[in-house]
Parts: C-alpha cells; sequence; structure tokens
RNA sequence: GGUGGAGUGGCCGAGAGGCGAGGCAGCGGCCUGCAAAGCCGUACACACGGGUUCGAAUCCCGUCUCCACCUCCA
C-alpha cells in the first residue's frame, strides 16, 4: 500500500509519486520570526515532523527544506518598538523558534534558509516574470505580480478574482494597477531603516513576502517539488500567490499540498494577540516537553485541535502509562536504538499512517501492542515480551515518541544525584521488604508513605519492588 | 457575498451501507496484606427532519448549529 495524502489543491486524497523515485523533495513554510513561539506554531512543526520520520521509515530519502522569513513588514514594526535593529530582533526569535523545535524533539530541516539570503534568486524570479509579462514595475521601485495575466490564478484554493473580497480599494499609493495584484518587490519606504533594503535592477528595496518561499523552494528542490506544506491560514493568499508566480515563471513548482489545522480555544482559532498563556515557553514550564508533543502528535493534522485544561494532563497521562511500560520491559528484555531503527512497523501500523497519516487507528495499533506487553510481563513470557516492546517503540519511534529514544531518555536518570537517591531508596525498599515479610504492615505503609510524600512512587511486583520518581501533573497557570 | 471544513457515547476521537476502532473517566472482577501498576469484563453513540434500502452513523434531499479563509497569521 501506497501512501496517500490529502491534497489541498485537489480536494481529495491522493497517491504521493515522487517525481524522483525513491526520493521526496518537501518544503515547509516556517515562521516569520517577529515574536515567540507559540503552540500552534508547534502543532504544524510536529504534524510535518511526523509525516518526513513516516517517509523516512518508509525508505525514502526526505530532503525537507523550512525557510525562515527574517524579514518582512511586522519584523520591522516589532523591532523598532522593541528598539532593536530588525536583524537582531529576527535573531532573536529564530533562536527562540530553534529551541522550541529542539525541545518537542522535532528533527531539524535538511535546509533552513533565511529570505535574507536570496535576494538573487529572487530577482532572477521576478526579471523572468516581467520578461514573461506577469510582473510589472512601478516608479518608486515596487515590483507586483499582475493577477489578470494569469489565468489559473485561484486554483489553488478554488477562488475566482471576482468573487474575492476586495481589500480596502484604496487607489493604491504604490501603483498597484489590481487591488488583487500582490506585492513581489517592495521599494525602500520613508521611515524605513536603510539596512532593510538590498539593491536590485528594480530599485533597493525588500522582498514582498511570497516571493521568497518560491526561491528558496526553486534553489533547494529544484523547479519542481513533491510537497509543500504550511498551516491552514496560508493556502489563501500566501500560497495560492507562491504558486501562481512560480507556475507563470515556467515552474512546475509543489506536485502536493498539504495543509495542518489548527490548535483552538472554546471552539476558536487561537491567537498570538490574545497573549492567552500558550507560548511554548510558558507551556514546558507546565509540563514535560514530551507531553507537550504527545499532545499535539497524537491528533490527526487536519482536525482542530482543541486545547484545553484537559490536554496536558491527558497527555501526560498516556505518556507515562507508555513510558512506564517501556521502563518496566525494558528491565527485562533489551532492544536497542539500532533494533528500533532497523525493525518494520506491525502492518496495521502502516497501513493506518499510509491512509493520511492516521494516527488515530496508529494509536490503537500502538495500545494493542502495549497490552500485549504488560500482560506478557505480567505472564513472565520475555520473547512475547520483547517483541511488544519493539513494536512500540518502533510505532512510537515514527510519532517521534519513543520513550526510550536519546531525546526524552535519561533526562532525569544516570546523572550523581540520580544513583546517590538509588542508593537511599533501595535500602527503604529493603527495609519494607523486610517488614512486609515480618508482616509488620504498619511499618511498610509508613515507608511507602514517606517515599511517596517525597515523589517517589512504589510498586510491587512478582520480581520485587521497583521505584520511580513520580511525573508531574501540569501544573497550572 | 465567495470558498473550504465540522457536528459520533460523560470527555477525546476513528470509521463511512450490515460484523459496535481506540483512549480517558465510570462500574464489576482478577492480582495485592492494603495499595499502586497491570490484566479481564462492561453500560452509555452517531445534530435534526424526511427519503432510498432487506438493512444507514455511513447514500440522497432539506434544516439547524459551529469553525476557518477571502487583511498579518502555523
Amino acid at each position: 500500500m501506497t501512501l496517500r495524502l490529502f491534497d489541498t489543491a485537489a480536494r481529495e486524497l491522493r497517491d504521493l509519486t515522487p517525481l524522483e523515485p525513491g526520493r521526496v523533495g518537501i518544503y515547509l513554510c516556517g515562521a516569520t520570526v517577529q515574536s515567540a513561539p507559540h503552540v500552534g506554531h508547534m502543532r504544524a512543526a510536529v504534524a510535518f515532523d511526523v509525516l518526513v520520520r513516516w517517509l523516512r521509515r518508509s525508505g525514502l530519502d526526505v530532503t525537507l527544506v523550512r525557510n525562515v522569513t527574517d524579514i518582512d513588514d511586522k519584523i520591522l514594526a516589532k523591532a523598532e518598538a522593541a528598539g532593536r535593529p530588525w536583524w537582531a530582533h529576527a535573531a532573536l526569535f529564530e533562536r527562540a523558534f530553534t529551541e522550541a523545535y529542539d525541545a518537542l524533539g522535532v528533527d531539524r530541516p535538511t535546509y533552513e534558509p533565511r529570505a535574507t539570503g536570496h535576494v538573487t534568486d529572487m530577482v532572477d524570479l521576478m526579471e523572468r516574470l516581467v520578461e514573461r509579462g506577469h510582473a510589472y514595475t512601478t516608479t518608486p521601485g515596487n515590483v507586483f505580480f499582475d493577477v489578470g495575466s494569469y489565468p489559473e490564478y485561484g486554483s489553488l484554493t478554488r477562488q475566482r478574482r471576482e468573487d474575492l473580497q476586495p481589500a480596502e480599494e484604496t487607489a493604491d499609493a504604490h501603483g498597484k494597477r489590481h487591488p488583487h495584484d500582490f506585492a513581489l518587490w517592495k521599494a525602500n519606504r520613508p521611515g524605513e531603516p536603510a539596512s532593510a533594503s538590498w539593491p536590485t535592477p528594480f530599485g533597493p528595496g525588500r522582498p514582498g513576502w511570497h516571493l521568497e518561499c518560491s526561491a528558496m523552494a526553486r534553489r533547494y528542490l529544484g523547479d519542481a517539488f513533491d510537497i509543500h506544506g504550511g498551516g491552514l491560514d496560508l493556502r489563501f493568499p500566501h500560497h495560492e500567490n507562491e504558486q501562481a508566480q512560480s507556475r507563470a515563471a515556467g515552474l512546475g513548482f509543489a506536485q502536493h499540498w498539504m495543509h495542518s489545522a489548527w490548535v483552538t480555544q472554546g471552539g476558536t482559532k487561537m491567537s498570538k494577540s490574545l497573549g492567552n498563556g500558550l507560548g511554548v515557553a510558558e507551556l514546558l514550564e507546565r509540563a514535560r516537553p514530551a507531553a507537550v508533543r504527545w499532545a499535539l502528535a497524537t491528533v490527526h493534522y487536519r482536525s482542530m485541535l482543541e486545547w484545553t485544561d484537559e490536554t496536558l494532563v491527558d497527555a501526560e497521562a498516556m505518556w507515562s502509562r507508555l513510558e512506564g511500560f517501556v521502563e518496566r520491559a525494558s528491565e527485562r528484555v533489551t532492544v536497542t536504538s539500532d533494533d528500533v531503527a532497523a525493525a518494520p512497523v506491525p502492518q496495521a501500523f502502516a497501513d493506518a499512517m499510509n491512509d493520511d497519516l492516521n494516527v488515530s487507528v496508529a494509536l490503537a495499533v500502538v495500545h494493542e501492542a502495549l497490552r500485549a506487553g504488560n500482560s506478557a510481563l505480567a505472564a513472565g513470557d520475555d520473547a512475547a515480551l520483547r517483541a511488544a516492546l519493539l513494536d512500540v517503540r518502533v510505532m512510537l519511534d515514527v510519532l517521534g515518541l519513543d520513550p526510550a529514544s536519546p531525546t526524552w531518555a535519561g533526562a532525569a536518570s544516570d546523572d550523581r544525584a540520580q544513583r546517590a537517591l538509588d542508593v537511599l531508596v533501595e535500602a527503604e525498599l529493603a527495609r519494607r521488604a523486610q517488614a512486609r515479610a515480618d508482616r509488620d504492615f504498619a511499618t511498610a505503609d509508613a515507608v511507602r508513605d514517606r517515599l511517596a510524600a517525597a515523589g517517589v512512587v512504589v510498586e510491587d511486583s512478582p520480581t520485587g519492588a521497583r521505584w520511580s520518581l513520580a511525573s508531574d501533573s501540569p501544573k497550572d497557570l
């Protein structure tokens, strides 16, 4: 079974057939680094991270390009308000995004180009468009895409030009001929820093928002490539415009469009303007990174993700359950990271993922393996246990949620404090075991209560007691 | 106004003409000195009104409600 993905342009599931067999090129619209990353940004990043992991697990050689928009109107405005140069502002938040991606286990893209580094590629594209009669220049040095010159305009989102709500019909001060035309290049304007300006044959100025993606996709993925992704809101106008300018320039551009859905609150799209505490930094103070990723990765990418106070609580509970099994199982049988990398996923899981990344059905397969594993653990059947552990880890690895992966494991273990604690707790557990053997349950329970109060959870098993640190339940804001 | 999406049990969430996905919470049981963890079992569904069909949550018609995009936005 081949991978079928929903294609926004076709509005239906389509087989993914790479332009070049065995290789997939993906362009993902990354962040405009104007402010701190929030959970909505991470949702898109995690959704496409799962896609990439699945493609790679399927044996495909994936090139992922995720751009950084480091110059635009908002960056200029916010940098000025913050009293710092625009590039300093951009660098600050680019780093914050990188840290957020890393914290949530999002694999680094193959290339992460910045808009400001690709002005010459943009100029090249604009010259082609002007040559072909799809773009025009104005006296202050703006370059606009002529929407009327391109009959296919609107094909991505099924918009017809005459149906579009005209945006502020002001007689355009910048020389735009038609309200729907969009800027490829913006001439340097009075009041804007000279540093936000690059020399071009059209005059000094800076990139329009859409052009950069067309230019960078072309440079790193070629004139035509397999998948273009981004958040739902980017469909129009951004992706529509990207496609129009690239195709009008004679490029094949994206063969397949994917869009990830919202994080909502109260059924409504969350917005950074609300400042509602969903910044990544805030979330990571409240919950473990893996729990945050669980919450984001286990909902289908095209479904709204309603974020409530329960979200992290549920995610933490589920994650702990899986993590607990992997820990207990790993104490009895050995599965290495190499084993995980090499092993096939269960067929039912593969079928689910191939069906437009149906993580809900895929998770049902994970739970099946989890139950089998826990049963094997109780029965002392090590062969079955190892098989289940391997299955669980391989499947979770596809979701970027293997508890034993270096990303998540070891954060709180193996340091000197941990070893010291282990000696002390084991001594207490020995004392408790003796008390239990003596049928002195008051003492045994006192030991357990004391450990519990210290955040140490004791679990008895046929092979003796084991202990672990209680997982933090998500903190209130 | 145009375009697109959604309404499933207490909650989350798959499915898409007949065999009641899965998870969380609940209830019953097993295990345990008691717990915890785990395992087994289990009640409660398909927005509303018509229709097609032997049979519809799934198809058709209509209605209602919600969301998003058309301006910056993951």
